[in-house]
DNA sequence: CGATAAACGAGACGGTACGTCTGGTCTTGTG
DNA sequence: CACAAGACCAGACGTACCGTCTCGTTTATCG
């Protein structure tokens, strides 16, 4: 029988980790054949094992749990929400947010890889804020009357908007402004709204 | 001398939206070389006058308006903002949705596609829906509190992020939904729970 | 491991030569693309394995040995002479000719392509005529003082010549008048004077 | 009205010169466009006037007179036509050599370009020889019984045949060599058989 | 001497082929 | 018998030139 040899496994995930790591590398520009060769592989062993290139990437984006974005429970929702958005964007300003955008562009073309992201990359972050908003609305801290997975969205989409389009910068006052507004709250430096309109001006 | 042939121009755009309108066809497996073919015209004559297959086809999608979403300016924000958003979710959940995550999967590579999406593409919308919001606060149908342009990315944002990600439909519950949600209301039944919210955050 | 295809290689020279067959076809003409598209094959395969389209094309003409010129050497050198340059001049007066006029035409911008043709078609000819003058001077048929391959190439040369410049026919007038010329005797009755001649000058 | 510019004539001639001067341009790779640049000329220009860019090269090439093989007549016939060998053969060994081997290559592509070449280039030449083979036919330095037509070609054609296909070099030994043999007479430096044939074979 | 027609520079155009690259499949030993 | 190595068919890439075709703009006789 021979069954799946794990090293080739590994020197392939490694081996797509090390091409994507220099700066000039996208998820498009990263071919099979470059993997096949970076991890001394055949072509062949690849195709036998993923669906895609995007697939390669993503099991090797998840097999060294390149994200990291802790979401408390043992802190007021808003603070566990600015500590996770904080820390998501500041993630998603660099390398690992080109990375979850080019996947994500991958992801349009085919919905393998489109179901794929969403199962080993997106569900468990979504239904965490989905449940911390759900803790926020049983303790009071936001309104019984929204839908929680509604208000998940329109927290956690403008994210990827930004990261997507790069209308507007990721920084930590985008996080601040999500949770002001979501929360029904102003930003607490910022309160008056010509303040507001100044500095989203800028 | 010898100046730009407007004959080429639309043959080329036309071939382009034909192309596309092939169920099959994507914007990645659609090739200047197939273009330049169905137009009747070099492949020079493309490359003369686009940087890439992208702008091509964004210069398409815009040359015949393939999008219509307006926003009326004589009703109530609310009723103009569910008239808008339902209109953009419908022909999202089209061949236009199709196209324009694709165009955004293009941009994700190329910086000088990105500026041209937000340009020809984006940035009206985008504003629109800013100041629609600032309307919105002027006229009492929005808490002064919220800076329009945040609002309007929490607003706006879901929908890219449900026709990218794919994880719930494109639906007139979505648009209801996140207008509710925006204006703070659920319903319109409880519309003085939330007023209460806003009033007490502030 | 996956070592050459024999059946591709085949192939592509077997295309080669029926695209050269036709009247209206040229070396230059020709092109790697219709090659490979008549072959049934990739363009890679070919540039793997030849280094340009003359290289095909010298390849493909000394694999079906398109060129029958023999020397005899059981009679005596004056025939074997009149057989081989008849012979000779009668194919270049063809397709053949043409042919071997166009591959002269490409070596002389592509020195690997000259080293070829001289390889794979010249020398051996050369050789062939340059052993058969030294026979006549063995034989006494041919003065002792020239040199071998100075004479070969006296009579050799000038039926190139016709063939690239083609400022006179290519018959087999031109193949006695040359043979005549190179022993020294315009005709046979007038060997005495030849011979004297060469004599004389000794 | 508006005769022919004799201004862009020159121009275009100069700079196909000019062009063909660098040592990596070959007639091949010189292309109109290029021309009608360097000489700041319409490529209508020169379509105009030339029918290949074979054609314009010639021109050029005559224009400056870029050959000089003097003829001498006020010497014996050995002594003229050694003057005439050793120089054409000195400036054959050069890039005039090279520009003809290269037009023509071109020539066997081209019935026009290989009449014109023959009338603007080769004729002169070649009636100039056949001339001197018969004053040395009538001074009795040249047997009566040779053809002077063949034995020119035999005297010429063997320089474009180490010109085109460079098995043996062009130097000034090989004009010495021609003409004894044609002359019927050993070098004069030496006169012995095997001598000649260590000579040759280095 | 002003009209007028050809030649001119510029360069866009529809094409062809280039040589390179990658995709995905197939083949051939090796361990 | 799964693997590495890599040859294979296929076809798009972006570039270079081809030869043709407008464009205005000189020129230079001719009416």
């Amino acid at each position: 029988m021979a069954n799946r040899s794990e090293t080739s496994r590994l020197s392939i995930l490694d081996a797509t980790l090390r091409l994507l790591d220099d700066e000039e590398t996208t998820v498009k520009s990263l071919s099979i054949e470059a993997i096949a060769k970076e991890a001394g592989v055949g072509k062949t062993t690849i195709y036998r094992w993923w669906p895609s290139k995007a697939a390669v990437v993503i099991d090797a984006f998840m097999e060294n749990h390149l994200l990291h974005t802790p979401v408390r429970d043992d802190v007021p929702v808003r603070e566990a929400l600015a500590i996770h958005l904080r820390s998501l964007i500041s993630q998603y300003a660099g390398k690992p947010g080109q990375l979850v955008s080019q996947i994500l562009a991958e992801s349009q073309y085919d919905a393998e890889v489109r179901a794929m992201f969403r199962e080993r990359f997106f569900d468990d972050r979504y239904w965490t804020i989905v449940r911390l908003v759900e803790r926020g609305i049983e303790s009071g801290e936001l309104s019984p009357d929204v839908d929680p997975r509604i208000l998940s969205e329109m927290i956690y989409a403008p994210v990827y908007h930004r990261l997507l389009i790069g209308h507007r910068p990721l920084d930590d006052q985008f996080a601040d402004d999500l949770i002001a507004t979501a929360l029904g709250l102003p930003a607490v430096e910022s309160r008056g709204r010509s303040t507001r309109k100044i500095r989203a001006a800028s």
